[in-house]
DNA sequence: ATCCGAATACTCGGAACCGAGCGATTGGAG
DNA sequence: CTCCAATCGCTCGGTTCCGAGTATTCGGAT
C-alpha cells in the first residue's frame, strides 16, 4: 500500500544519470545531449521516455533530489537534479555490484546463431559473411574514434576502457563468424540430413516477394 | 477493424517457439517444459508470462495457429499450435535477418566497465577478480556440458554451435578481466587524480561522510 | 520583416514484460 | 484410504519501457 518503494532500479540508465551527477547537477534533457555528445549512447540506451522514468525513480528512493527549477528566456520550465548522499554510496555500490557479478544477458546473435540451420550451408555462409563484414565496419569506426581521443590528448586511459572493452569482444566475434563460416564453405561443419529439406526449400519461394 | 496487426515481433522467444513448431506442433507449457530440458533457456530468456504473450501474437499476426485444445484426464485444458506456411518462412527470414545484423546491444558490463573509476584502484581489482572467477566456473560448467553432449553422440555439431560461440565470448572477456587486473595492479592503468578523491572516500563509511 | 527548420524540454498512453498466484490433479508415503 | 508435495497449464495485473507527439523558442536565410 505505501506507495512501493521498491529499494531498487535495474534500469542501467539510472547509472548513467548517476554517474552525470557526479560531476554536476543537470536536468534530464542536458543528460541526455550529454551522454550522446560523449558518445555513451553506445553503452546506455538512451530514450527519452525511460531518461524521465529512471530519475522519477531515481528521485522516489531518494538517491537524488530536485535542486531548482529554473526557466531561461521563455523556454519549457526544467528542473535541476543533484545527488544525495545515499546516492553517491549508491552509485559505487552499484558499480561494485554489476563489475563482480556476471548477469544473464540474452544476445540476438546467439538466438540466431541456434537456428543456423535453417539457412542451409549456403545461406548461412552467406549471411554470416555479410555479418561479418557489418563487423568489421563498426569496428575500424570504433578503433578510429578510440585512437582519436586518446592521442587527442586530454583523456586518460581509466576514462575509456569500456571501449578496450568493447573493441575485445568484437573481435571476439569477428573471429569466431570467420572460422565457423570457414567450417561451413570446407564442409567441416556438417548438415545433416533432416535438416536439408526442413527449412530451407520454404526460403526459394517466398510468394509474393523477392530479395 | 484495424487492430494493429503490426506485423512485428521483436521478442526472441517468438524464434524459440517457431524453432520448436518446425519439430512438431505442441502446446505452451510444453514449450517451456522443452526449452529448459534441452538448456535453451541460456540463450531466450524464457518467463511464463512472455511465453504466452508471445504465442498471442504470434497467432495474431498469423505465423502460428491453434490446432486444437485438448484435456488430458481433467487437466486444465491445453492448446496445441502448429506453425503456418507464413510462419515457417519467416522463421527463416528472422533468423537471416538476426545473422546478418548485428544489433544494439546494451550489456551490463560494459556500463559498469565505464565508471570502474568510481571504486578505485584496489577496489576494481578486487571486483574484477572475483568476476574473473565467477566466469571461469560458468566456463567451466559449459565447456563440460558441451563434451558431454558431443561425446555421448547423437547429437549433430551443427545443433551446438550456439555454445562453442558462447564459449568464445566467456572467454574474451575473462582474458580481457585478467589483462585489465593486470594492468591495475602492476600501475600501467593510472588513476589520474581527480577520481581518486572522488568517490571512492563514499564508500568507506556510508555514514555521514566527510572527505 | 518573415518564414522555416532545428533545438529545447518534457508528457502521455499504449505496448511489452514478467512473476506471483490459482485451481486443479496426480503420485506416492504412511 | 488420506494427505501432502509436486506437477500441470495458464491468467492476471502491476510495473517498466519507450517513441510519437506537443508546444515553444531561437537562429539564420530569404
Amino acid at each position: 500500500m505505501s506507495t512501493s518503494n521498491s529499494r531498487v532500479l535495474s534500469n542501467p540508465l539510472g547509472l548513467a544519470v548517476l554517474g552525470l551527477l557526479m560531476e554536476s547537477p543537470t536536468h534530464p534533457h542536458a543528460m541526455a545531449a550529454t551522454l550522446r555528445e560523449r558518445g555513451m549512447d553506445r553503452v546506455f540506451k538512451v530514450t527519452t521516455g525511460s531518461l524521465y522514468d529512471v530519475v522519477r525513480t531515481l528521485q522516489r528512493i531518494e538517491w537524488i533530489e530536485a535542486r531548482e527549477t529554473v526557466r531561461v528566456g521563455a523556454r519549457p520550465e526544467r528542473t535541476i537534479y543533484q545527488h544525495t548522499a545515499l546516492g553517491r554510496a549508491e552509485f559505487v555500490r552499484w558499480v561494485d555490484e554489476l563489475v563482480r557479478t556476471p548477469a544473464d544477458e540474452y544476445p540476438k546473435f546467439l538466438a540466431a546463431v541456434s537456428y543456423l540451420g535453417a539457412l542451409g550451408p549456403d545461406g548461412a555462409a552467406a549471411a554470416l559473411r555479410e555479418r561479418a563484414e557489418r563487423v568489421r565496419t563498426s569496428l575500424a569506426e570504433i578503433r578510429q574514434e578510440h585512437r582519436r581521443v586518446l592521442e587527442a590528448g586530454e583523456v586518460p586511459r581509466l576514462f575509456v576502457v569500456e571501449t578496450e572493452y568493447a573493441v575485445r569482444m568484437l573481435e571476439a566475434e569477428l573471429g569466431w563468424v570467420e572460422e565457423i563460416t570457414a567450417d561451413i564453405t570446407t564442409g567441416r561443419l556438417a548438415w545433416p540430413e533432416p535438416v536439408t529439406g526442413w527449412i530451407h526449400t520454404e526460403s526459394r519461394h517466398p510468394g509474393t516477394e523477392e530479395r
